[in-house]
DNA sequence: CACATAATTACACTGAATATCAATATATAC
DNA sequence: GTATATATTGATATTCAGTGTAATTATGTG
């Protein structure tokens, strides 16, 4: 996280942020997909190449954070205390993550932007979903993990899909509230309110399982 | 269903099965990513543009029953007696569908194939996930207007994602099961007993919900 | 047959993504 | 400080999916 001291990783970090805040500001001011990766590279004022180079496909310059946010669950389990059921544990991490005013959970003016971008392109919104899907082969490792069993253990899936099903309706239904009453504080709360009430539900959905 | 009598008719199906055929073959033989459209199309004899023209995206050709699956959905939320809870109703249409051996729950070495070419390319998984997305959506707003809530209620949006994530797995976990033991009937039974156990924790879960 | 309509195709174009290779900037060894 | 190695960049060309347009061919109808 510290800024490297050597010039060369030092614009290698600007010509990234560069591309990055020009990308975005283009992105939300006439969406993702009627910006082209040529627009981006001239107004940045680097190669088409260049781009490309940091940001492997043009969806990379909105989601950068994927693999962090994976880091984030699978520490999460990792770190459990062993009294502390897996699926208690996400519940525990989702009230962190408020609390902490993660970026993740960040239901403001600013992200409404960003989520705005996201819904108005199917390529983004694929991405999106890719990243779900990624998050929830993640949730799935470490639950059988956390459990003693295979990886493809049949309860782990079944229970990582219910998880990323619920995450996923608190996110989109408190960003739904913050666009309501235009309050992060009681948006903040709706997040924690489903996550809450569909832990008890997951808990007795997945009753004898070693995931609660 | 039935086969058109007028001769235009007649030649379009038959053109759309031509293409279907042999698109389906080179998937299977070189893997989804590895075939071009172009390929596509002088295999089938027809001109570039005739395939788009039948299948709007070269992913269509793989996925072309989507909208059927979408209504059969609909259709048995519609059309649910009022004593039967939706998500029981559900449970009950997944139990009709493996008794009427539909395609859509067809675990043999037939649907292996099918299953392998699209785990083996990104953009086939991607677009299944899009699906998914579509029946949720589906199961979002049949759940609303069972219960008589608004479409955008946060508790058909979560019963929906918990249930397309049920399905899912019941779906993936009855393939695994195919190929362990090679036994259609035991794959099916794998797939039912993951709804039916699944379906007790959503009632569980939904409690207190218009929907269970 | 003549006319209208639908289907097919050729052609040209956009845009993402990848590959190659030369030019340039930076770091390191001496 | 100079030389050499390495990383970064950029110019250029190519592949492939997908779209738009207009011309051509096939089919249905009076």
């Amino acid at each position: 996280m510290s800024i490297p001291s050597d010039l060369r990783s030092r614009k290698r970090l600007a010509t990234r942020e560069g591309i990055s805040n020009v990308a975005t500001r283009l992105f939300a001011e006439r969406g993702f997909d009627h910006v082209t990766v040529d627009e981006i590279a001239i107004a940045a004022d680097v190669g088409r190449k260049t781009v490309f180079n940091y940001f492997p496909r043009k969806e990379d310059m909105v989601f950068d954070r994927d693999e962090e946010g994976r880091e984030v669950l699978r520490e999460a389990l990792r770190q459990r205390d062993a009294k502390v059921a897996p699926i208690e544990m996400l519940r525990l991490l989702a009230h962190r993550l408020i609390a902490e005013q993660s970026p993740y959970v960040d239901f403001s003016s600013r992200s409404e932007g960003f989520i705005e971008t996201i819904q108005a392109s199917e390529t983004l919104k694929a991405r999106a979903r890719a990243i779900r899907a990624e998050l929830a082969q993640v949730v799935t490792v470490a639950l059988a993990e956390c459990g003693g069993r295979d990886p493809d253990d049949p309860d782990a899936h079944l229970a990582a899909g219910l998880l990323l099903a619920t995450w996923t309706v608190a996110f989109i239904e408190a960003h739904r509230a913050f666009r309501r009453g235009r309050d992060t504080e009681e948006a903040k709360a709706a997040f924690l309110a489903i996550i809450d009430k569909a832990t008890i539900g997951l808990k007795a959905a997945m009753a004898g399982t070693p995931y609660v």
